[in-house]
DNA sequence: CTGAATCCATATTGATACTG
DNA sequence: CAGTATCAATATGGATTCAG
């Protein structure tokens, strides 16, 4: 339960499958998809989502090779639940800035 | 957004709003309910979403002092969509042990 | 193009000891 | 009881380099 989480809450897992979420994407698509990702992350991300069951792998025997990555039906599943996690965001960002700068403002008298 | 969902993601996070939803609880009462959270940790997370307004912090000007924590109206508001994605969690964690064993298994070869 | 491997700086965390 | 302070261990992430 708690890694599985752990993967939800990931930073660039998240950004990842709403990226995916739309359409299948090759590694260099995902590198410019998500600013700042680093070929490190993005590979290493990756492979988590894969090993997790969530994005699926394939390879294109070309040359240079090119591999193409999507979202698995399992991976489809989590759409929703995190679309409402993120829509919860949306909802509430005005609040939580506005918690933060009163916390902020009482903390630094 | 990102930091925003960098909260709701974190391991400790969803486990104290999880456990403030029964009830307010204090400090070592989450330190007993939550197992294997350093009373490091416990501070640190509660300074964290008492900043974010999604819980708020009450002293009892006791002897020694009683402090008890309580989720807010916006913190209440969370249980929804973080129950949906904990819910997807539990419906899929056979999916995501079996996929990991198959991955496992594969590059072990 | 896709990725693995290495090196290094920095961030997180746990353990411990101390305080009002 | 409810923290804070400090230190050490570890984990994490970026940059770089190399390879199929």
């Amino acid at each position: 339960m708690r890694d599985v989480l752990d993967r939800v809450g990931d930073k660039w897992s998240t950004l990842l499958l709403s990226v995916l979420a739309t359409r299948p994407h090759r590694f260099s698509a995902l590198l410019r998809a998500v600013p700042d990702i680093s070929k490190r992350m993005l590979t290493q991300t990756l492979r988590d989502l894969e090993r997790d069951g969530l994005v699926e792998r394939e390879v294109f025997p070309t040359k240079p090779p090119a591999v193409e990555y999507r979202l698995t039906a399992l991976g489809a599943t989590i759409l929703e639940p995190l679309g409402g996690l993120m829509a919860w965001a949306d909802r509430s960002h005005a609040a939580i800035r506005a918690a933060r700068a009163r916390f902020d403002a009482l903390s630094g008298l």
